[in-house]
DNA sequence: CTGAAAGCGCTAACAT
DNA sequence: ATGTTAGCGCTTTCAG
């Protein structure tokens, strides 16, 4: 075409305001620029992460995101056609869902460290070795009774963090109390009730691991309210690193798990399915990040 | 059709495994089942909140809601065709998007308390009158040097609130001191200075107006930082009640700003657009939350 | 280089 | 009660 038409073209479409019309474009090219994220019920600020990773992968490239907040066992919605779907803990481990989605043909990632059938890949973190790393930066304090708040037996994450947190004991030769292990279900009230039953323990632990930050966030509450200083009569360790870790006081020793990165990692290799073939597995790194909460035991 | 015929049709729609596809319909209907939330920086615990109540609305009728952050000034995303738009503040003042968005003839609803030209409808709550509540709160326990840090001039709402915290001031026959005011960018960071210039004001405010929780949360660090006990010896008030305002400790004061109805409320105007013709208004209630953060001064 | 036509998969209207 | 057809607006292919 002459350049000479296309700007008169060009000037037409602009004084008509046309528009090409996006269903009928998605329908002949048989696919949609729309992706979905779909969770059941994680932390709020851990979703608050994995939503600006998503949206700033997918927006850099022409994609919209859609959230969508499935019931556990429920069917994914047949609202809008998707590109491609990620797969938030703990629905990661939905069989129903993959298998509804595979029949769709809709290709998804997962934020998993397990290999599912059918995925383009899954994209983890190492969380053992991380509760671990913090479990040495306590111990390396000189704690010795530690104790521990487990997240939810519905997220995978619970149980490797947890595994982390016995192993270490184990490692450096100490014995695990299951007095010291309490369960919360990564949200702030359970780590309240979680956090005054081990503190009401005799003897107190000197240190209080939480599996994730906004449990964390509760220990400190009931420490401050029982009148224990931290971290010089307890430290508290929390997980994730996010926005909330460093906004509460003092600012938590947590562990920065790169949620962020990580859907965003998701989304791209959804966009990148047209390469690859067989899946792909990503796995990012963690990072102790040590703030104000942690300190040696005093005596 | 015999009930018997239906049967046998979804029988074999089971067996070959057939889906409707959604781009067909979409182009058929004209149509889609996508609802778009458009945002650029607000505060991350307030845009939280936002999704929470977009999506319970939109899912429940069956609609997909796609978030995008969108540059200020920057044209909206051609990627998916919308059933309707919301625009969360600062770009709900933003004229281009609403340009735009007319031209596509995607209605939208706006988070704002002006009425804009070609919108479906709007939906608000009275951020001066709740400031001034707040206010009221403050200055009825005593205090007479009341600090506030003031939002980032692009928010309307930065504006309303600061308007009511001079109203009150004036309406309890206070004289202004500018010197007492300062301005964030609602978020924690700024919080922070804005906190430490104002705390270094002699004599010391005896409380702290901080127009959102995230700027609140960063005054109680401040505050603990200089030693300074709260609420004994400086009060603290935010204002949106955030899931960060229980979660911080001491619990905030707090104006609870309804967005997650807000937002379910948007959506359902976009919902319900057959049904009316005339742009709508909702008002909703807002809420002085006393927790643990605003006592009367000592001395 | 420009113009015409077929067809993506669905649904609503019409004919049997 | 069932079967057929036209057309949504785009893109790709083929013909002129």
């Amino acid at each position: 075409m002459r350049s000479e038409t296309r700007i008169r073209v060009m000037e037409v479409v602009a004084r008509l305001g046309y528009r090409a019309n996006q269903h009928a474009r998605n329908l002949r090219a048989g696919q949609s620029r729309l992706i979905g994220v779909f969770y059941s019920n994680p932390s709020r600020n851990y979703l608050g992460e994995i939503q600006i990773g998503a949206l700033q992968r997918g927006n850099a490239e022409g994609f919209s995101i859609a959230f969508e907040h499935l019931e556990e066992g429920g069917p994914p919605r047949g609202g809008a056609a998707l590109a491609g779907a990620v797969l938030i803990p703990p629905l990661t481990e939905d069989q129903a869902l993959m298998a509804s989605l595979m029949e769709a043909g809709t290709p998804f990632v997962r934020l998993s460290h397990t290999l599912a059938e059918g995925e383009v890949g899954h994209v983890t973190m190492d969380d053992e070795a991380a509760a671990q790393e913090m479990m040495r930066h306590l111990i390396g304090l000189g704690h010795r009774r530690i104790a521990f708040i487990a997240g939810p037996l519905s997220h995978p994450q619970s149980h490797l963090r947890e595994a982390g947190y016995r192993a270490s004991l184990a490692a450096a030769g100490l014995s695990v109390d299951e007095s010291l292990i309490a369960r919360g279900a990564f949200d702030y009230e359970s780590g309240l009730s979680a956090a005054t039953g081990l503190l009401g323990r005799n003897p107190c632990p000197t240190a209080i691991f939480a599996s994730n930050d906004d449990m964390a966030a509760a220990v400190l509450a009931v420490a401050f309210r029982s009148g224990l200083r931290v971290p010089q009569q307890l430290s508290v360790a929390g997980f994730d690193d996010t926005p909330l870790a460093s906004v509460v006081y003092p600012a938590l020793t947590t562990i920065s798990q790169p949620s962020r990165e990580m859907a965003s990692v998701a989304v791209g290799m959804l966009l990148d399915k047209r390469t690859s073939e067989s899946p792909e597995k990503a796995i990012l790194p963690y990072r102790l990040v040590v703030r104000e909460t942690t300190a040696a035991p005093e005596v």
